[in-house]
DNA sequence: TTGTACGCGTTATCAG
DNA sequence: CTGATAACGCGTACAA
């Protein structure tokens, strides 16, 4: 039967509808008998209460939504769950929020703030390049999981990320370490402020520091994306530079080049190297095996709930960055040069 | 300011809250100066209407869910976004739902159907060995898009798949028409009813009728994942048996068969041909690309919505089961053995 | 321990 | 065209 309301229950069992709400929520003032005969009663009758009437009621729902901008990212899937556990075991529930790639993530973020009567916020993807104005329209707390707030104005963001800048270093420095010395920057559209940015200087840093100069020319802008990485190796090929390493700024970005070099007839690792941001599932499936910076998820996932917590309780506490540690996950795409010449 | 509602705007306005609604729902009935003058306050306050008691009362609202098992599956990814788009584009509202790997998406079905009074579900993967009992409680039309209902009983179940046996058979012949004669067969778990079971079947068949008599022990079951994927293939290189083609049941095994083979030192194409099903975007930009089953996705998500809504609106038009064709993606992961010996 | 009655924010009805 | 007011289904004071 459809369209059952807690009348329907209470009429059945000769209760009052309060009697069967506190049996529904575990309330202690209830008599186990009446408790236990009502909620046999439910479920024979495969009663579900309706949402809309519950979080209307208890609009203090201790609710926080994710916001997930590029559902296809599979990177973000995994942190997805932790998040939803790490909530549960706070005692919150947590809802998923997809963003489409044309709309703007702070637009839903408000509406569904409003609407959902949320507590908190925590953002996946999307790049952020923000007004003011839309951000200080946000109400409630909200964690930036994706990209870094240092120097982002606006009511209580936090954010936990890695250090964009000093990865890139690192990532460049092991590549020189290992003999490499003309290397090419493969990235998507430069923004001021934006990860790729501060990638870019991170590697620019490592060439310098190494007395490498940096060359302009090596680096190749494209989308991020696996044809942008076929299309990018592919000028890099023709182009005819002597490069033997690439930095390319994601997962996917290396795939295409590595599919691109293929069809230029350069072998990966042994006439190019090659490196990645992300270290997707697939990332270590792939032949060769792609080396790659990987982020510890778990970690990343337990950090963003806890800071967001945290200022979900402390109005006052807002605005921490956290930023957590990132490995190498070393594999085949890179060739040692040393002791070669 | 938070936890604004239609009153405040009202007072604000210096009218009635149901001339705020009707501003709000585009109602025909209201002084255009009025709406005008409503909507800027809404706009300025930057007011959004609570969700709970929206659906509370209209809960007539014409909304379906899509429910997703297995949010890492790309697969699904792009599905859901036309999903989105084609019940947009009829006038109903989508939402989506994501159900964990051991929870039983019939049980979240019928939840989250009764919650949030949907009109109708569309099941995206899962494996649907179900009671009878469970689909029987399932009041509103369901469209299963991954496993055909045929033979299925129950209340209104529909289904968009293609052929699974019709698409593995050509997929065998494809291979047998071009030399292959010892094929190997890598899938999931084999379950009656399933649509492995049936892949398997397709496979076995074309096998037959080209003379070729069907060995039981080329048959490798594992689990739909990479990992799996490298296993089989490590097994059948320790079998030492003469294969030169494998069917895979799912791109991520055969993705994985390919890093296994390259791993025993077995080159793709030219030692072992493989082929998957699924066409994965990652499945093209591989070395070498994966040949694979395609499923034309965005005709299945058309059909998938156009069904619901005919068995939402049409009781007894229940039960219709659509078959959508799929084409093959020729790339180079298959070798023609003809005219060699 | 239990039941009655009110209110959550919205939309729909109906009388002005 | 507009404004009271009655639902929607549930949780919870408060009274019993």
């Amino acid at each position: 039967m459809a369209g059952m309301t807690i009348k329907d229950i209470a009429k059945k069992c000769h209760v009052g509808v309060s009697t069967v709400s506190r049996a529904m929520n575990n309330h202690p003032d209830i008599n186990p008998e009446t408790k236990e005969k009502i909620l046999k009663a439910i479920e024979e009758a495969n009663y579900v209460p309706n949402n809309s009437a519950r979080n209307l009621k208890r609009n203090d729902a201790k609710a926080i939504a994710v916001l997930v901008k590029g559902i296809g990212n599979t990177f973000f899937s995994e942190l997805v769950g932790i998040l939803e556990r790490e909530c549960e075991k706070k005692g919150y529930s947590c809802i998923l929020q997809y963003v489409d790639e044309q709309e703007d993530e702070w637009d839903v973020a408000i509406r569904v703030g409003k609407e959902k009567r949320l507590r908190g916020l925590v953002f996946l993807g999307g790049s952020f390049s923000q007004s003011q104005e839309k951000i200080s329209q946000m109400e409630i707390p909200c964690v930036l999981s994706t990209i870094c707030t240092v120097g982002m104005p606006g009511a209580s963001l936090a954010s936990v990320s890695v250090d964009d800048f000093k990865e890139s270093y690192k990532m460049t420095e092991y590549l020189i370490g290992l003999g490499h010395k003309k290397i090419a920057f493969f990235c998507g559209q430069i923004k001021e402020n934006g990860v790729i940015k501060k990638r870019l200087c991170g590697y620019q840093q490592a060439l310098e520091e190494a007395g490498i100069p940096y060359d302009s020319t090596l680096v190749y802008e494209g989308k991020v994306d696996y044809d942008s990485g076929i299309e990018l190796a592919r000028k890099l090929c023709n182009e005819n530079k002597d490069v033997t390493a690439v930095v390319a700024t994601a997962d996917i970005l290396a795939i295409g080049a590595m599919k691109g070099f293929y069809e230029q007839g350069v072998s990966v690792p042994n006439d190019i190297s090659i490196v990645g941001f992300d270290d997707l599932e697939i990332s270590k499936y792939l032949t060769p095996g792609l080396t790659t910076v990987r982020q510890e998820i778990s970690q990343k996932g337990e950090k963003a709930v806890e800071l967001l917590l945290d200022n979900i309780q402390d109005a006052d506490m807002t605005k921490r960055e956290v930023i957590i540690p990132v490995s190498l996950s070393r594999r085949e795409s890179v060739r040692d040069m040393r002791g070669e010449e």
